[in-house]
DNA sequence: TAAAACAGGTCGACAAAGTAGATCCGTACG
DNA sequence: CGTACGGATCTACTTTGTCGACCTGTTTTA
């Protein structure tokens, strides 16, 4: 377990949003996600950013969809969380849930 | 909301970590409750660089406790997390949970 | 009592994550 | 055409994350 690498606040979050959707979202789905459930709004110089870097760390995926629907014409990505992803995220998940259980307390209830 | 500014993921925890044995820890509990709850391991310089961060940004606070207890005569830190600290953990919490719940098909139940 | 062995902490430095603005490209529209 | 626009990339800078080495008083102990 030693070099366990974590997930950052954002990048946790991220993945989360691309999940959401059925786990091919595209980076427009992907903010409005963000915006909507963690109340951030995020440009898209972070978005793309932080989507490149978990590419390159294994924990997400894209194609290419080429475009020849709606808009017509322009390809766009779509992106997938990995396994190794869900993996992280459960992990982070897990680690947060029990140090939120023994601050509750002061915190309040999950529940509200 | 405007500039609404997030917390890390490691300073979260080490916010969480400090209210887990009644808001009141040393930098020893700390470490001990990120060990055990989140599985983590961390050195003093992380740890105690962190703490000064957060100290910087009003969601921390401590006080020195004189030494004169048994064993060791060393005055040592006392940590609090303050208003303002609880206040950021609550949002990051929510926001977290939010995002959890909407990718809940694939991460599994949040009980377990 | 000098010198290890400790506990609790501080510093300096560097890697990784977070963030935004300017820019680019192909399409739609007037 | 020229402008607006969605989608995406690049560049560059600030914050966080992380450590190892060093420092300072305390006990232990030969």
């Amino acid at each position: 377990m030693a070099t366990k690498s974590f997930l950052g606040e954002f990048e946790q979050m991220v993945l989360l949003a691309v999940m959401a959707g059925g786990n091919d979202a595209s980076g427009v789905d992907i903010s409005q996600e963000l915006e909507r459930s963690a109340d951030r709004k995020v440009s898209k110089g972070s978005l793309y950013t932080t989507l490149d870097r978990l590419k390159k760390k294994g924990l997400l995926n894209w194609r290419i969809e080429p475009g020849d629907i709606a808009r017509s014409g322009l390809p766009r990505r779509h992106f997938t969380v990995t396994e190794r992803g869900v993996k992280a995220l459960r992990e982070s998940r897990s680690a947060l849930l029990n140090l939120w259980r023994n601050a509750e307390d002061v915190l309040g209830e999950a529940g509200g």
